[in-house]
DNA sequence: TTATTTAGTAAAGCATGATTGACTACTATG
DNA sequence: CATAGTAGTCAATCATGCTTTACTAAATAA
């Protein structure tokens, strides 16, 4: 059988590689959140909602809309995270509906380490690709995922 | 607040932003192949298999332990991609019980539209970043492709 | 002030992708 | 040849993350 296109590509597809290393760093992240925070009961799930929490706190709402998801859903991950103690709420002063959903950063000795243990896949990253070669590819894979939802947004 | 290690860098990590890059491009594949094949009822879960079969035919049983769930699990998905002439089974002349799954890269008009469309996506990103910076940030994610699965085998 | 919208919660139900257990059929080992 | 292991299927069950419906309370607009 002669190898059509598809096939021959396989191997060199930066779109396989991209798939495949957000897998990695996903499962990495997760197992070493689980071990420094002394949460085995962390899941993937709860991991998922940090992209959509802003530092200045963000309400359960607007989390939601952001991932595109009923804000029930969302409610419910951030209650189990809160009492992980990973996260904290705070009842906004301009609304008292909102509650807005913050980082306990300033959380126990295995709370810091868990956020620390976050960080260091990065760290990671950076001794093995060197701080040039992070960069860069940080640089094009940004614009990668820029490009990607610049679209979306037809 | 003074803000933590872990609050300054969320803006600018390779970590985060693989993992989007990863999720964005599950998303538009699913998006392009499903409009190709002429199959709404294609699912994430089916494309996820693509990575576990070899173009020599792989079996049942080695997908499953390839992607680290049963073979039941596996058998059902392939049997769907099956009835969508998405992939071919051919029973191994070696070995009657095991029946080799391959991808149907020769069948109708609509899947041929659908495997294209699925490498469509990396002449998309090759057009966006260039030859060039393209195969680099290929070699350097492949490297941490590489360094995240050497280090889950000890 | 009344009506409408918005923030969040609670509970029921659903889709899905997985596991487990039981089975058939074939291969490999003694 | 007998026995153990392997490839695959079927059915039941489970965990999970989601939606839908229904609700309370507060903000906003008429």
């Amino acid at each position: 059988m002669k190898k059509s296109d598809f096939e021959k590509q396989k191997g060199a597809s930066l779109a396989h590689q991209l798939i495949k290393a957000g897998r990695l760093i996903n499962e990495r992240g997760l197992a070493a959140a689980r071990d420094a925070f002394h949460l085995p009961e962390l899941k993937q799930s709860h991991l998922d909602l940090f992209p959509y929490i802003d530092f200045e706190g963000t309400g359960i709402s607007e989390m939601a809309k952001r991932k595109g998801v009923s804000k029930q859903s969302v409610s419910k991950l951030v209650q189990e995270m809160v009492h992980m103690n990973i996260l904290f709420l705070k009842i906004d002063l301009k609304d008292s509906r909102s509650k807005r959903v913050f980082f306990n950063t300033s959380g126990s000795f295995a709370i810091q380490k868990g956020f620390a243990a976050l960080m260091s896949i990065d760290h990671m990253l950076i001794d093995h690709l060197g701080e040039k070669s992070y960069m860069l590819v940080l640089r094009e894979v940004s614009a990668l995922v820029e490009m990607f939802q610049s679209e979306n947004q037809n």
